[in-house]
DNA sequence: GATGAATGAGAATTCATTCAT
DNA sequence: TATGAATGAATTCTCATTCAT
């Protein structure tokens, strides 16, 4: 009879877990982690202060907690990357097009964590080496592909791919910061930015 | 009579005012702005706590002191902008340099503020009136001229002027969280992005 | 019909008990009374949080289970003084060798209980009134039939009853502060004692 | 002119550090170490919560401070101990109504901490290293040169010692759980422990 | 009876800010 | 002006106790 009682239990946890990150989220977002109580949290999410540490050990691993969260939903996308075909012109696209994708779906996310990832060492050492160095090593190998192929010009490989790194994480950052065409044609720049890379600006 | 005393003053005062800024730019790097407290402060600046209150109003104040600072030596720059003649191919990297020195000149302070300019929204909005948006324009018309002159495209100009921000912004970001090409090879990077705004990576 | 239902359960209930309170002893004479949580004592006992709570209406009845269970020891040993004939030199080592021996047997319990006998005057209370007032009770008429018969001086005997008590007592506290000499040779304090007792330490 | 500016300001510190132990030493006495809130302690104190860790880092170092002011009281009496001329009888008198004037005096000092130091792995280990031990290693060679004098028998000296330090403090102890004999007739102690030591009951 | 998730009151500690000297 | 002791509000985290299952 009682087939899968801890499946229940565990769904059960990954809820609560989920419905106090959600909560995290949402005031970091607004106020920022040191800006933030514990109180709030636990008022937004609806439960009492006490519980939010049932789940988790300390404040920081609310962070922590979102941080994880933001990562998984990255991976998934991360698989895509493989999926796109030789089209190296449509991968671009594609790619990048994912990429803003995720800022737009997880934004109130990335600006709940992103300043404290900015300030905090450990933070920043984490989510450098789980996230963006993950994409530097995951698309060397591709560019240096297309180069051999003479289908790329023969760059500064390590200074191009952060350069167009740099460009997505200045999109957040611009849109962080309220820029009214970052939010409102969001959708437009993954094309411009592709005939940017691809061909530039000179005629 | 006394014609000039309120000038020592004034000197004196100003002193006083980039001595306090300093240590707390160096602590707020290092600890963050709410990490960082005014006796750590007092004592880099190896002065009182209560000094500092005398030339500072709030440890906000501080903050706002330092992004003071910085808009002021961005504006130095800025000039350098206009000196710059026809030829829209060494604009580019000249423009890139600069903004790139600058940001290696002051990267502790940007360091010390960047977090809290992305979490609060009175900073956000400071900063993006005051620093970015003059940015756009100022370029703007520039680019307009250019593309009307055919040197350059017919792009959607918005978006491709934020992304070329986006993209200095966003090494800053990638200096931040301690890659260490973009910290090593930072002086590369101008050449690097002025050949692929121009002429983009396709052969 | 169902004759002695009630008797297994009792058992069952004193043995739940007795596993509580067991464990409790534990964790309080490591932790203390304060230090230690429901939590630790629940583990160390291998049930549930909630359980100690069926069978002890707060954590301050645990260390009143302790004290209640060491005092029917206690009291189980005192029987032993009354067995003593007339030999009064043999009298007071077999009474200090008894004292001492419960002293090793429960030493973990008053080491879990003392700290908070002393410093919370109900227990305090308690613990006088229900183990040290009696001792003195029983041995004072004890103490006068000797100096009637011309056995022992005719000393102030409030003050050394109290004096002998005080010496036991205050071989716990040495054991309890962890002297190696009151630790290790235990056993040889009863003979020691008695001689000084009786006869003195001058020549 | 500012001849003595350090001593002045040494002397207000050690005013106030004194002023917040004696509250802590009251508030500890009455509701035990974990019982008294600091706030209860500033109050009796009259000064701000605050206040109190500028001059004591946590609460633990309130109960230090208690037991090394103890200590020092200890020491200026434990000079008086090497003063005792040859008379070994009337040293036992004078030594004993010392240690129980000690007592008496820091009676509320002894309750506040005692049940603490019993407690705690770490303040017991400081007390008996910094307290105890060293009366034994201070009285041992005493009673060795009186041994070989024949003055007093040749006991086992290290129980001895024991078992006459352990009256004191179980004196000590007997007084904290109430005992009136002890509270009362305090000042006769000395006398009959003195004739019991040397003497014994025996006729 | 047994469980253990949830509760929320309560405590130690920090730190921006003030102000008498 | 400069100082730094004093303040006390505010915050994180703990844990005895409850109660629905």
């Amino acid at each position: 009879m009682a087939e899968q009682p801890e499946p229940i239990q565990a769904q059960l946890i990954k809820a609560r877990r989920n419905q106090i990150l959600d909560a995290a989220t949402q005031v970091f977002a607004t106020k920022g982690f040191h800006g933030a109580t514990i109180r709030q949290i636990a008022q937004q999410a609806e439960i009492a202060d006490g519980t939010i540490y049932i789940y988790f050990k300390t404040k920081t691993d609310l962070l922590l907690g979102i941080l994880n969260r933001l990562n998984e939903s990255e991976r998934r996308k991360e698989d895509m990357t493989q999926e796109v075909g030789g089209d190296f012109a449509s991968f671009f696209c594609t790619y990048l097009r994912h990429r803003l994708q995720v800022i737009d779906a997880d934004f109130q996310a990335f600006q709940a964590i992103l300043p404290d990832i900015l300030r905090t060492p450990e933070l920043r050492n984490h989510y450098y080496t789980q996230v963006i160095e993950p994409t530097f090593s995951l698309t060397e190998p591709i560019f240096q592909t297309w180069i051999a192929q003479g289908l790329i010009k023969p760059v500064n490989l390590a200074v191009t791919i952060r350069t167009i790194t740099a460009m997505v994480m200045g999109l957040l950052v611009l849109r962080m910061l309220g820029d009214r065409v970052a939010i409102e044609q969001w959708a437009q720049f993954p094309e411009v930015m592709t005939a940017l890379i691809l061909h530039g600006l000179a005629k």
